[in-house]
This record gives structure tokens, sequence and C-alpha cells, in this order.
RNA sequence: GCCGAGGUAGCUCAGCUGGUUUAGAGCGCUGGAUUCAUAACCCGGAGGUCGGCGGUUCGAGUCCGCCCCUCGGCACCA
């Protein structure tokens, strides 16, 4: 049997001074989500890798690390555990993280550079700019001219400088970025992201700088040597890209390349739409299949903003996490969140409204009402399907296929939203044919009737597997609950199973008839929404005596 | 300033190349029904000048022009 196609999804590699908030993790979250929804699509776990990691060769991180008396190695160590930890707390499952400054990684880029200097891709030049002497640092022309050629910080005259520095031939590939884009659509998702390129691209391409001089400053000393020239160092965003190269460039992981995915932030688009197409195509490396570059959250409206404190950071998503589940945070994440064009907004009254709305109104009281009535009705012991009446909007078996059509499809095209909501479509459907088929009503007459008792095994039973079925294709979003909810109904898959037989209505992993189902504890629990926001301090309540 | 996106029910949005509906969905709100379930679920309603004005057409959210408003990008910035 064929092997399934490797699926390489990759998040930006931090940096590796920030602190972790909503952003970082709603991106690894996205990514960690999508992996997941692959290796289930197919069924084998080892077809799919998912990358993160931290950019660690910004001259900050020298400057920061000699602020608190540490070394630049053991600053970024410290902060890059900080990241593997945040994602690990918010059940993010990535296969590798990559930091720029390990060997398997900085001990690979001279190389690619190389070849690009062989090729000419890569030549030595000189650059001439806005120099601030204070700063040590170099202005753009845009920046210079609103700064009236005088430092921003202490005011002194800019200084034209010129020194040498390798330049990538970017101008060169222009054409050939054009027209790749233009002959994949996906290539650039989503598609306003698209436009900004292509509009942008309709200037010409100027080459770009690609090395950093090094001098006494310490802070010039950090990163990747040019090769064969010391006294300059590849520039940290040239450096950065390559990690999604380095990283699989083994002989056991080679098979990924391309990526499927590049999932970024809109911010850093240029560098990964352009730029690093343009690399590769130096490089005759295949591109990969798509750069995604998704939006900001905005909090309760505004703009995050330290000054507004009201950024969203790891303590407050723990806060929520511990409130209403890990996976009920993980839902608003992937269903609200900043995937289409448009900024998305993380407000309190909608996070309860769509937990309340998908969760524990939708799968959560479901799968309680069914079991309930499984429990109630048949001891709880998995009743025989048999034949239940045909009504001809309630198929199930149509139904859950048609929802495993549209996943797949969506997925492919990066819509998590849309794939996740195909669960709850299902278990809309499933209300429903609880209402019109009224098994609570029928379990009155089986005394009387010795048709009942079969009929409402087979109404039980349709509920239970379809809830299955929903459950399967929400699992990515929120593995832990709907693993506690396999567990309580004794039908936790086998590793590694597809898709395709996972979610078949009554196929090849479909609930057995004479397994246990239990009740179990609440999936979720219907949040107030006058309840105190989670990570605020409570106003203080009005004195009691 | 330049380039681009968009203004459709309280909110978030679908409505592709104009005439299948009396403009739709989800959530919220409200009336009803029901009791298996987490006061959950199910059904119905609310009648939104489809940003404004003018035009093209037998016919326009759907095309054209002008105006108002919102938002994004503008290159080395991680």
């Amino acid at each position: 049997m064929p092997s399934p196609a490797p699926y390489y999804i990759t998040t930006p590699i931090y940096y590796v001074n920030d602190r972790p908030h909503i952003g970082h993790c709603y991106t690894t979250t996205v990514a960690d989500a999508a992996a997941r929804a692959m290796r289930l699509i197919r069924g084998e776990s080892r077809s799919t890798f998912l990358l993160t990691g931290t950019d660690e060769h910004a001259d900050k991180v020298v400057t920061s690390a000699a602020a608190h008396n540490s070394t630049p190695q053991a600053w970024a160590d410290k902060h890059a555990d900080a990241f593997r930890a945040a994602f690990t707390s918010l059940n993010c499952g990535f296969d590798d993280f990559i930091r720029t400054t390990e060997p398997r990684h900085k001990d690979k880029v001279p190389g690619y550079i190389s070849a690009l200097l062989k090729t000419g891709d890569i030549y030595k030049g000189v650059y001439t700019g806005w120099y601030d002497a204070g700063q040590e640092e170099y202005l753009t022309e845009t920046a210079a001219r609103e700064a009236n050629f005088k430092s921003p910080i202490n005011g002194k005259p800019l200084v034209q400088r010129t020194e040498d520095c390798y330049f990538f031939k970017l101008g060169a590939y222009q054409e050939r970025l054009l027209a790749h884009i233009n002959a994949n659509p996906h290539f650039i998702q989503p598609d306003a992201r698209r436009q900004e390129v292509l509009g942008r691209l309709r200037q010409t391409l100027n080459d770009i700088p690609v090395s950093r001089p090094v001098t006494d400053d310490p802070a010039t000393q950090w990163g990747v040597r040019m090769p064969g020239d010391p006294a300059n160092r590849v520039y940290v965003w040239i450096d950065a890209l390559f990690n999604y190269y380095t990283t699989v460039d083994t002989p056991e992981r080679k098979h990924f390349w391309p990526a499927a995915v590049h999932l970024i932030g809109k911010d850093i688009l240029w560098f990964h739409a352009v730029i690093w197409p343009a690399l590769l195509m130096a490089l005759n490396f295949p591109l990969p299949k798509m750069i995604f570059g998704h939006g900001w959250w905005v909090s309760e409206g505004q703009k995050m903003s330290k000054s507004l404190g009201n950024f969203i950071d790891l303590e407050r998503m723990h806060a929520y996490a511990d409130a209403f589940s890990l996976d009920g945070l993980r839902w608003y994440l992937l269903t609200q969140g900043p995937l289409s064009g448009q900024d998305a907004d993380f407000s309190h009254a909608k996070f309860i409204e769509v937990y309340n709305a998908d969760l524990a109104n939708g799968i959560g009281n479901c799968a309680s009402r069914v079991s309930n009535m499984i429990v109630k009705y048949f001891d709880g012991v998995v009743p025989t399907p048999g034949n239940a009446a045909a009504l001809p909007d309630y198929d199930f078996k149509a139904i859950c296929a048609k929802a495993s059509v549209e996943y797949v499809a969506a997925l492919d095209r990066f819509d998590i939203a849309c794939a996740f909501n195909q669960a709850s479509e299902i278990i809309r459907k499933v209300d429903g044919y609880i209402n019109v088929t009224a098994p609570f009503k029928l379990a009155k007459t089986v005394e009387a009737n010795p048709t009942a008792k079969q009929e409402l095994a087979a109404i039980l039973y349709t509920c239970a597997e379809a809830v299955r079925v929903a459950s399967v294709l929400m699992a990515p979003a929120m593995p832990q609950k709907m693993a506690a909810l396999w567990s309580t109904w004794n039908c936790t898959p086998g590793a590694d199973t597809k898709l395709a037989d996972l979610a078949a209505f009554g196929g090849p992993c479909a609930l057995k008839p004479g397994s246990t189902v239990a009740k179990g504890d609440a999936l979720f629990m219907r949040a107030d929404p006058a309840a105190p926001i989670p990570g605020t301090i409570p106003a203080p309540s009005a004195p009691t005596v």
C-alpha cells in the first residue's frame, strides 16, 4: 500500500525575546489542529510533520541578555523554553522545535548561502543608507525623511554611510514569482493577502541586502557568518527563513519538502511570499504549496497594546482554559479566529455565546441526552441498530458522509472553521431527529407495543452513532474532550485509523451493539454570561455586614 | 499621497459572471411546543430603504458614475 502523501506544516519561528501571547498561541494552535486533522485523514501519524521553534539570532538577544546579566545563549534557552512550555500547556503537539542557534540549523545555512554565492544570486556590493551613529543602526529612506534626517533618539544629524554588503538578486526572480502566483491561486492565502502581494509586485523589485557587518560590538558578533567572509554575517531574517528547510534537510525527513503550508501572521507576509520563494527558486528547490497569512486578534474590539493593558497573554488564556476547559478555548480560537482576510475579536461575551451554543448546548448536551436515554432504556448497553423509520431529512449515513467530504475539502483550502462546523451540523441534525422521533415518548409504550422497543433501539443507536461521527470530526480541535467522550462510550479509536473508516456512519469503527455506554460527566458545563471574566480581579464586593 | 478590500437583519457574515423565490444563514432577542437532556433541544416570528445620490436595462445588493464612511498594504520592519 502506498504511504500517504506527506503533509508538512510550519509555524513561524517566534522571536525569542517575546513573551508568549495569544498571537503565538493562536498560530500554533491552528497548526496543531490542522496537523491532527491531516493525520486523521491520512490514518498515519508519521505522514504529517508540524514544525515550530524560535528565531534567536537578533541583535537584541545579545543586548537583552547583557542587560539581564546573562549570556545570549542562556537568555535564548530560557525564552525558548517558555515558548515550548506555552505550546505544550495548550496541548499543541509539535513534531519538532527548531532553534536557529542549534548546530543542525546554523551549520547548514552557510551551505545554502555558498550555493547562492556560486551561482551569483548573492553577490558582494556596497550598501548606502542613513546611519544613526548614536544608535548604530540604519534608518530607511522614509524613516530618515520623516525624522528630518536627524536621529529620532538624540537629534543628531544622520550621516550617509556606505559599507560592504551582500545582496540577493531578488529582482531577477520577479517575473517567475509573478507567474507562479498567477498560476497557483492557492499559493498565497487568503485572497486578500494574495492581492496585497500582487499589488506590490507591480513595482520593480530591488535586490535586497542579506548580510550585516560584524564589528567590535558584541551584538554584531551573534549569528551566522557569511561563508568565507567573517567580517559579515547573514542577516537574521534570511537565517531565520531557512529553518523550514534545514529542519527537514536530513535523509529521514527529506520527503517532507516542499512544505504543504507555511502558516504565518500577516506582518511577515512579504518575507514568506516573496523573498523566501525567490531564495528557493534560486536554489532550485521546490516551493511550498501554500503561504497562509492570518490576521490579528483584537481584544474587546480594541487593538491590543501594552499601553492599553488589554493584551491577551498566556496567563489570561490559562484562566479561560481553567474556567471553560482548554478545549473550550481551543474551539473558540479555531472557529472564530482571524483566518479569513479580516481580524477577529476576542470578546468575552462572544466567547460565552460560542461556548454555550456550540459546546454546552451543542455536542455536550446532545451527547448527554443520548447517553442518558441509552442508560435509562437499555441499561447502558448500546442497542441493536435495526431499521429506524426512514426519514428523508435524517439519513445519517448520507449526512455523515457529506460532512466528511466537506470536512476534507475545507481543510484542503485551510478553512479550519468551516471544517469543524461540519461536526456541529451533524449535532444539529441529531437534536432535530430526537425531537421528530421522540424516543422518550416511545419508551413509554414499549410495554404494550412489542415492536416499539426495536424501534427505540434503532433510533437511539442512530443518534449515538451520529454523535460519535461528529466527535471524530471535532477531535483535532478538542482532543481531550473527545477522548473523554470516547472513554465513557467505549469507542476510543485505535491509533492510525483513517478518517474514512472512523467517520463512516455504521462503518468499521461504528459503535458496537452490546458494548456499554455511561452517562459520564457533562462534557461542557453551561457558562454563565454574568460570571466574572476569567483572569481579572473581581470588583470589590459591597460590605456584607 | 499611492495601491487594494469592504460597507446586506442587534451582532458575525452568505449572496459567482444582473431577472428561482415575497433578500438568506448562524448567534442574540421574542412567541409557542416539549421533557430524554446542561432552564438545554425543536418549531414560528421579528419585516433589514441590501452606505447615499444619479444612471444603464424590460429588470440591479448583483453593471456604470459621483459622494460619504470603515479597514488593510506601501519593502528590509522579527
